[in-house]
DNA sequence: CCATCAAGTAACCGTTTAGTTACCGGCTTG
DNA sequence: CAAGCCGGTAACTAAACGGTTACTTGATGG
């Protein structure tokens, strides 16, 4: 868009810095900048958020931000990875086969609403991002195995429920994830305009614990035979 | 932002418009820029809406937007009430509690599908709001009572239910309109980065069509005795 | 101890954006 | 039947935006 050649040579020399200059740390400047931006990206979306905002947020300034992450597109495509690994991440850890099949569902169930609620900004980052039809998510090629391991976890703690006759056959695990997600995501991501339409607080406690215990029967009694 | 004071009088006198003028048609002109507005706020969001671009899209120019809306944010909260209004409306038609409370709550599970699926933007414009914490929605008053004949239908078909002993007495009806709503707009909204990520097109007829039985297997599953 | 390079600053640039103004002309009505 | 209101056009403006450039400063290895 902008070629920058043909103005060369036409700028004054420029009042020198005379501030004193803070601690020299690339490693904290690029994380804030990347903290900066997951705050801003997940408050703003790709269309509202600003470059300078995220530069102020971060106590630096854009050069630095374009030093270290290209471009604003670059720099959204690195805070969406980022989200993806984080919940990724901590969902392994879990070992949802270490229990009972009913047990594993549940957890895996209890897991997800948990790190929904604890981690809003990943609801906003997926929002965003499915406003654009993934059109940034697509670009990433080192995203693509991240989440196979959840399907193949849940696939096999499901065969096994299945066998010991307490799962119905047509039990499917993508279809068990995304009703989970689902229950957790709409509850969360759509609570403003929910709380304003039918007039009840939902982010209220004794409300997200009903809607948790909800969620976990929900998914049980969807597949238990 | 602007006072407009100050620089009256140092226009210079512009080339008057030769050109035929259209036929004119108010009603014409405003619907076709609600329209305009609503796929333009739809795909990019408040923040990625373009003004010019809406008035291309209407085949008019900004003035008109300006003189019958206001301003960008107007616009915004009309387009968001007109899109209430719409699903609303259709779902009064349905008369849940004419057949038998078990068909009675699939109908609203499979209407509330089939109108997701075929009203994207209403999606789109849910998801942009929450974004914005309810922001605009919060300033519309002739929004409170249009949702409240929806929760007492439901709740009358659910208490049929408990004392035919078909219900669980647990049933709540906003849970059970939250739990239809979710799994619709989850799977809707967030198709392209769960496509992405499962590498499964999840907007294929077959899946489609596997997803409207799993919802309304889901919802009856969770409120049966 | 100085040459060099990366970290950092802030002014600057071209373009885009929301919103305005000057002007035009068909239609209605007193 | 004229006068003025209202639907309509396009050029305009100030500010904001993403991105770049000119330049400074601190650390470090030969």
């Amino acid at each position: 868009m902008n070629d920058g050649g043909g103005n060369s040579g036409k700028k004054q020399a420029r009042r020198p810095s005379t501030e004193r200059t803070a601690q020299r740390d690339p490693e904290r400047t690029r994380a804030a900048i990347l903290e900066a931006a997951t705050r801003e990206f997940a408050e703003n979306g790709m269309g509202g958020a600003r470059v300078d905002a995220i530069a102020e947020r971060a106590g630096t300034n854009k050069r630095m931000l374009y030093h270290y992450f290209g471009d604003k597109e670059q720099l959204y495509l690195k805070v969406l990875e980022e989200a993806y690994v984080g919940i990724r991440t901590a969902e392994r850890a879990l070992h949802i086969g270490d229990r009972s099949p009913e047990e594993g569902i549940g957890e895996l169930a209890l897991f997800t609403w948990r790190y929904f609620l604890q981690h809003p900004e990943f609801l906003s980052l997926l929002g965003t991002e499915n406003l654009h039809r993934a059109r940034w998510l697509r670009q990433s090629i080192r995203l693509k195995e991240l989440h196979s391991h959840l399907i193949g976890e849940l696939s096999q703690v499901l065969e096994r429920g299945k066998k010991q006759g307490v799962f119905i056959e047509t039990a499917d695990p993508l279809h068990v994830y995304l009703t989970i997600a689902s229950l957790g995501y709409f509850y969360l991501s759509n609570q403003y305009t929910l709380s304003t339409i039918f007039g009840r607080d939902l982010i209220e406690p004794a409300n997200l614990n009903a809607w948790e215990s909800h969620i976990v029967h929900v998914t049980l009694a969807s597949i238990k035979r």
